[in-house]
Parts: C-alpha cells; sequence; structure tokens
DNA sequence: CTTGATTTCAAACAAACGTTTGCTATAATC
DNA sequence: GATTATAGCAAACGTTTGTTTGAAATCAAG
C-alpha cells in the first residue's frame, strides 16, 4: 500500500502521534507510559515499537510535530519584510506573532509540549530545538541589532530576553498564576491586550514609544 | 534522644533531604528515584520511608527547603521600606533582590528545583506555592498599584508580570539558551549587568528613566 | 549488665514500566 | 490460487519502580 486517501479515521501513525502528544503534555516523558498513549489512540501496545520504534523516537517526533503544529497552525506565519521595512515596524510583527502562537489558537498541547522541553530540556532533543526555536531566537536578535547596530553583544542579548522573557512569561507561568490570582483575571488577558501592552512596554523602554503611564507619571 | 550538638556528619534526615533536592531538581519527581536518593545520601532504601512516610512527602519537605534556601541564602532579604519611600525605589528594590535569587549566588540545585516545579506545578504543592510565591508576587503587584493608583487591574497585573518576566527568563530558559548562544556568552552576563539592565528597561519602559539608547535612538 | 526505644539494614513485595515475541489476519504481487 | 510483505494482536519478557517487612544494630537510661 503506498498511500491511501482520507480515512474515516486518522491513519495509525497520525493517530498514534496526536496521542503522544496529549500524554507528554501532560505528564512528561518518563510518567507518560506508552500503554496510556496506545489505549489512547485504541491502539494495541505494539504498535509504537512498530511504527517508531522505541518512546524515544516517538517521542521526538511528537516533539517536531508540536512544533510544527505551533507554528503552522496558529495563523500567524512571520511576515516577508520589504527591505526598507523599519526595524521597529520588525520588532511589532515579531512580538505580534510570537505572542499569537504563545496563546495557542491551536490546540494547547502543542504548547504545553514545547513549554516542558524550554524548562528540561532532554538531550535527545537538542537537534529538534536548534532547528525549530533558534531561527526564532536569531530572527529577534538580528532586529534588535538593526535596531542598535552599534550595541555591544551582551546589551543586544538582553534586550532580546527581556522581549522574549515577557512573551514566555504568560505560557511558562501560566499554571502558577492562575493559582495566585483568579482563573478570571488572567483570563480577562486575552490575546490583544497582550500584544498591545507587551508592544508598548518594549517600545517605551526602547525610547521608541512614549512610556506606559496610566494617567500621566508620578 | 532529643537533640544532637553539630555532628560531623549532617543527621540523617538532612542528609536525605539534599540528596533529594538534588535528585528532584534534575531529574524530576517522577525520574528521580528513592534508590538513587538514598545512595547519594549513603542511606538504606528503607530510610525515607522511615523518616518522612513516603516519597511524595519528601518531595514536599525537599521543594520548601528549596524555597528557604533560596530566600534566605541569596544574601538579599526584602529591604524594609520606610513609610516615604518612593515606589520607584522599591521598584528598583525588588528587581535587585529577585535578580540577586535568580542568579543563584547559593546553591542552584534549589533554584532548579523550583523552577521545575513553577514550568509544571504538581498538585500536592498547592499549599507550598501559596506560602512562598505568592507573597512576592502580590509584593510586586502592590508596587505597581503605588506606581500607578488609578490603573486597572487588568493593566496592574501586565506590568507586573513584564517585569516577573524578564527576570524568570534568566532562570526558566537558561539551558536553551545556552544551547543555542555559546555558554560564554550567556555567562558574560553577570549579576550586576542583568540587574542594571532589567532596573532600566523596567523603568523606561514606566517612564521613570531615560529609554535604553545605546548611542540614540533611530 | 539489662532494658527498651530508636535507627539501620538486607531482602522481598506487588505493581508498572518499555520492549519483544510468535501468531494471526489483511492486502498486494506473481 | 500461491506467495510475500504489511499490520495488528494477546501474552509474556526482564527491569525497575515505591513500599514493606522483620531482624540486627545502636544507644541512652535504669
Amino acid at each position: 500500500m503506498l498511500e491511501q486517501e482520507s480515512p474515516i479515521v486518522l491513519e495509525p501513525r497520525q493517530r498514534l502521534l496526536e496521542a503522544a502528544e496529549v500524554e507528554f503534555a501532560e505528564k512528561g516523558f518518563d510518567a507518560a507510559s506508552v500503554r496510556d498513549i496506545c489505549k489512547r489512540a485504541s491502539m494495541n501496545i505494539a504498535a509504537i515499537n512498530y511504527h517508531f520504534g522505541d518512546k524515544e523516537k516517538l517521542y521526538l517526533e511528537a516533539l517536531k510535530a508540536a512544533h510544527e503544529c505551533a507554528d503552522e497552525a496558529s495563523g500567524e506565519p512571520f511576515p516577508v519584510w520589504a527591505a526598507d521595512t523599519a526595524p521597529v515596524q520588525k520588532l511589532r510583527d515579531y512580538i505580534r506573532v510570537m505572542v499569537s502562537r504563545m496563546h495557542a489558537p491551536a490546540r494547547p498541547t502543542s504548547l504545553r509540549l514545547l513549554m516542558r522541553e524550554m524548562a528540561a530540556p532532554s538531550p535527545a532533543a537538542e537537534e529538534v530545538i536548534r532547528h525549530y526555536i533558534q531561527p526564532k531566537a536569531f530572527r529577534l536578535r538580528d532586529i534588535v541589532l538593526e535596531l542598535f547596530p552599534t550595541a555591544d553583544p551582551r546589551q543586544v542579548l538582553m534586550i532580546g530576553f527581556s522581549v522574549i522573557g515577557q512573551i514566555l512569561f504568560y505560557r511558562q507561568n501560566r499554571a502558577v498564576v492562575e493559582l495566585m490570582f483568579s482563573k478570571e483575571a488572567v483570563e480577562a488577558l486575552n490575546l490583544e491586550r497582550v500584544i498591545e501592552h507587551i508592544t508598548h512596554f518594549t517600545l517605551a523602554a526602547l525610547g521608541c514609544a512614549e512610556p506606559i503611564c496610566p494617567e500621566g507619571a508620578p
């Protein structure tokens, strides 16, 4: 069998992959068991070994799938900038795209898996990280460098960290934040509000916008 | 036996606690085994059950110990502010204390354990989180509220997130960052530099300092 | 020395883990 | 129809997991 045309149920490989994504995201690599993954996919225990080889290879494939899902399904691709696009505009775009992806209009389980990997990267996933995350980091660094061509590398790095730190916070610490403040209060911070805030906060810090002052600074 | 005066080797309970802190920090709750913990502490397998009851109780105790270690051993307690201390100064102090703690002058394993818990909080640790983290979050919120008394709650929350997001980034994503940029480049960002940057970035965003402009904004 | 409580220890426990094994079907090829 | 590769299955594999056990060791008090 070479190819199959859109069956009612997904192909076994894909079913396994999606089940693995959920289980790994919820429990982590060690705590997620191949038995539960197969049960969720309604398949036999041996299916993982047959389709992917072993648990770790399945994990890596699920991690790749999660990255591609988060990148594509967000509905927010990085724009292709004209040669004369102002760096400030690039920064605005960058923040918008990244925050949109973090706020998970797509399956949130994919992002849970990614954030889990960011917090405790498994050695086996190094190449996946390099392939999917590094380009986004370099893109930001280049924008900052374009904004401040004469800044020293350390300052460029720290400015980038300030931007990405603000963005990642909403994903990485959502659970803890919801535990401390009310869950409703956190959910009131919808996508547009967060984009607007981080953009404003960042541009103001860099002197490219008016400071954040609800009614005039003290 | 009621009390014992400073033996050459630590008391068994303390030995177990420190070993558990390291193992849990490196591998997480599930992957860390009681056998490895006991081996590290040079104790028998049954010691955990005898001294703490079970693995989960040991984990909670290790988590508490990690919090207290990070709070006290950093050498940076929160200052007690005079009644007329300017909110801007409080914010400066807050950032300094928190960044100092994140940059782990004390045992870094304690912080690894805490960051792991922030990323994926275990339900059993809720009260520990509430007791140790919530006060720090409220303290920041109060400072922001003092700076902008008429700001709406959402904006106060987001400003706080921008501050704490910048701070936490250096701990939570250190491994990934070192993987993408060189490890030396990241280590070149020493404590004072990071404190200065985050403080400057934040105060500039809030209109309480000059913008960050290496040589004059474009 | 004897007593009695506190700690340590090797050994074993059942349960869950990832993986492997043969044995069936099923589908395509000759 | 016979043959070959693919796919799925129940069952069992050997480890490792957290936990428990009962006896040995330790030690202060009588």
